[in-house]
DNA sequence: GATCACGAAACAACAGGAGTTGCATAACTC
DNA sequence: GAGTTATGCAACTCCTGTTGTTTCGTGATC
């Protein structure tokens, strides 16, 4: 499976949004994140519908954010995009008859469940505000050297 | 893309192979996970290099184990298997221009990759051995009840 | 009403594991 | 040494889910 990139790319978008003035387009986003406005405007449904945007149609609408970034966490548009597939590997079968697969499946699947938890929760701690901070930095140390 | 079960799939296998006197079919393995000798055969391929398993060809030829079953961690499977990806979510770019994109690709690599250091290491402390003493403990409680 | 921009549906492209077929090769049996 | 058994390898197809693309509809602005 490609790797699935939507939730670096929405903060990608999200912080970009935070530091523009008025509506931006899904074209535009779809220059930055090197896509299409289709894919940008499916991608950004769901975190509409979680109220962390608003879109506007027509002459000079587009995307504008209706949230504070310090007021969403990584784990939030994580969920927002549906919560997907964290994991690319797996057990063969959810619930076997094989006693042995059983003992496999309790292993595997209690460590997997657990990094995925602790990920998770990672990912709430985060938020985007301090990422878009940790880009100030970023850019200070561009400009001052 | 489906979910990798080759993991959970050969631990399976390896434990089925230790209450087994004498080689295994490629066929018989096949038919014990639902699958196809030829699809065995690439998978435990790995096992072999790493000194897991012994294959022999011919009459009287099948898979067999070359160590016990406490020398073996979930993670030796794991890296014998090529070191499968671990997450279907990754970042949209490894080395992007924008500063933006570097400061989310920092955060959110960072947390992946703790994640996955995470789940390694507990691979790398759960024997296989361990998991087939489940498997006796979950026999035992099978047949007394 | 012309233009701009989102909304939704339908479909092709792509990637990687899984499944399949065919043939070569080695080992054992008779 | 001929026949059988079983692995080894290469070259496909299939499946699933993200990504990319096209098309049409609709609402807002000028
Ligand atoms: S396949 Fe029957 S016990 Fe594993
Ligand atoms: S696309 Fe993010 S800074 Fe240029």
């Amino acid at each position: 499976m490609r790797a699935d990139s939507r939730l670096s790319r929405m903060l990608h978008v999200l912080i970009h949004m935070d530091r523009h003035d008025g509506p931006v387009t899904s074209e535009l986003i779809a220059r930055m994140l090197n896509t299409n406005p289709v894919v940008v405007r499916r991608t950004m449904a769901g975190l509409r519908e979680r109220g962390y945007l608003t879109s506007v149609k027509g002459h000079g609408g587009g995307w504008a954010l209706a949230r504070s970034l310090d007021e969403i966490t990584l784990r939030d548009v994580y969920e927002a995009l549906g919560e997907p597939t964290v994991f690319a590997i797996g057990v063969a079968d959810d619930d076997p008859k094989c006693l042995v697969e059983q003992a496999v499946n309790a292993a595997v699947g209690e460590a997997l469940r657990e990094a995925e938890q602790r990920l998770l929760s990672r990912f709430g701690e985060i938020s985007i505000g301090e990422l878009a901070r940790d880009f100030d930095r970023r850019m200070a140390e561009c400009t001052a050297g």
